[in-house]
DNA sequence: AATACCGGCGAGT
DNA sequence: TCATACTCGCCGGTATT
């Protein structure tokens, strides 16, 4: 959590927030343009092509949720769960498809106010305190109207959290979906966060909850009321305090759009790597991301390999480079010193370690520490030793 | 002591 | 049982200055 200036709001106590969630989005993107499907359970599936149904489940609509599917199940399970639905859909996923319509929803969302943050495909927060003046019930006439003109320029459905930050707007998102509206006053914020299990604070996940529990804590009142010290000693001196200010509803972070800090691809082999033997592979990987840094003008400082090994375990190597750059052949060069040295680190491990033999299930590539091109070339005499 | 970098982990969509 | 593809952020350790 920044303690700069420039993330806090002026009026930080009278802000108007508003956090939009498209329901179940990808499956509500699908039954729209295939009207025919709209009654049946609709599962959004990620295909890693290892075995006929192997890969995970993206997203379900709420008829295939209320049958159990969830996000992040394997597809051969919610198969076996929805096996007596015969008219149950499993589509693959159409992320271009699925960017494409963001695109466009986020723009019309974008129209009702300058200070808008998309935060992913599907959620977006806005600042709409200049229209409000701190009327939470006027905040509440706004988000219908939002609302509504989804429904009917889109035929979409949306959730809506309205609060004095964005973790009391991302807060009362969450509390009422599909198609929800949920207001969160600064008055109400406790008697709304308080009984809550703590499992339900944005931020605080399975692990997190574990080692809370492990303290007592079983409420989001309860770590409101924590010691700081006993945070701090948990989960550090800054993720402590800040945790707590989270469960008292407090949050100093500006609705502000943000530029993307690092751009990814990964992938699933179809067998597990026990030697850098997948170069072919990851080439589109490059070739994607290197266009994509171009088109955005933007070159990268680090370039990074990832690696997912049978355990499930993630392992990163990164290099930072002396020159930034784009180029294709430069990533893929530096991806594949990357993954030798990584096999070359994990052989020697071997003997030593309980590192046994594992091999790489799923490989990608990461590029970070981006810069704008422009301001780059513009501070240094040559292009050639950029473009290179 | 401050800063940068690295690799692991956690959380969320 | 099987277990995607992304993005972001923090932590502790280590290296650099």
């Amino acid at each position: 959590m920044s303690n700069s200036t420039s993330s806090r709001e002026t009026n930080d106590e009278r802000r108007t927030i508003l956090a939009v969630d498209f329901d179940y989005f990808y499956a509500q993107l699908e039954q729209l343009r295939k009207a025919e499907i709209k009654a049946k359970p609709i599962v959004v599936c990620v295909y890693s092509g290892r075995t006929k149904d192997s890969g995970a489940v993206s997203t379900a609509n709420y008829i295939a949720r209320s049958l159990g599917v969830r996000s992040g199940m394997p597809i051969a399970l919610a198969k076996k769960i929805l096996q007596k639905n015969s008219d149950a859909q499993f589509i693959p996923m159409d992320r271009e498809y699925y960017d494409s319509e963001s695109e466009r929803l986020m723009q019309a969302l974008r129209s009702h106010s300058s200070r808008f943050e998309q935060v992913s495909v599907d959620e977006a927060y806005l600042d709409i305190s200049g229209q409000t003046g701190g009327d939470f019930s006027l905040a509440k006439e706004i988000a219908i109207q939002i609302k509504d003109e989804i429904l009917q320029g889109e035929r979409l459905t949306c959730s809506v959290g309205i609060g004095p930050n964005k973790l009391l707007a991302k807060m009362a998102v969450d509390s009422s979906k599909p198609d929800g509206l949920t207001v969160i006053t600064p008055e109400r914020a406790p008697e709304f966060l308080y009984p809550l299990p703590v499992g339900k604070l944005f931020g605080v996940g399975p692990k997190t909850e574990k080692k809370l529990r492990e303290e007592g804590v079983q409420t989001i009142g309860d770590l409101a009321n924590t010691d700081e010290s006993v945070l701090s000693e948990r989960f550090g001196k800054h993720l402590g305090p800040s945790l707590r200010d989270a469960a008292r509803g407090i949050d100093h972070e500006s609705v502000k759009e943000r530029a993307s800090e690092q751009l990814s691809r990964i992938i699933t082999l179809k067998r597990d790597a026990e030697s850098f033997d997948f170069a072919g592979e990851l080439e589109p990987l490059v070739k994607d991301i290197s266009s994509r840094l171009a088109a955005m003008n933007l070159l990268c400082g680090s370039v990074s390999i990832i690696a997912i090994t049978s355990q499930l375990k993630v392992r990163n190597r990164t290099r930072t480079l002396e020159t930034p750059t784009n180029s294709e052949e430069r990533i893929v060069k530096v991806t594949s010193e990357l993954f030798v040295a990584f096999f070359e680190q994990k052989r020697q491990n071997e003997d030593v370690e309980e590192e046994k033999k594992f091999g790489l299930r799923r490989v990608g590539i990461r590029v970070s520490n981006l810069k704008e091109m422009k301001q780059i070339l513009s501070n240094n005499s040559t292009l050639t030793e950029y473009l290179s």
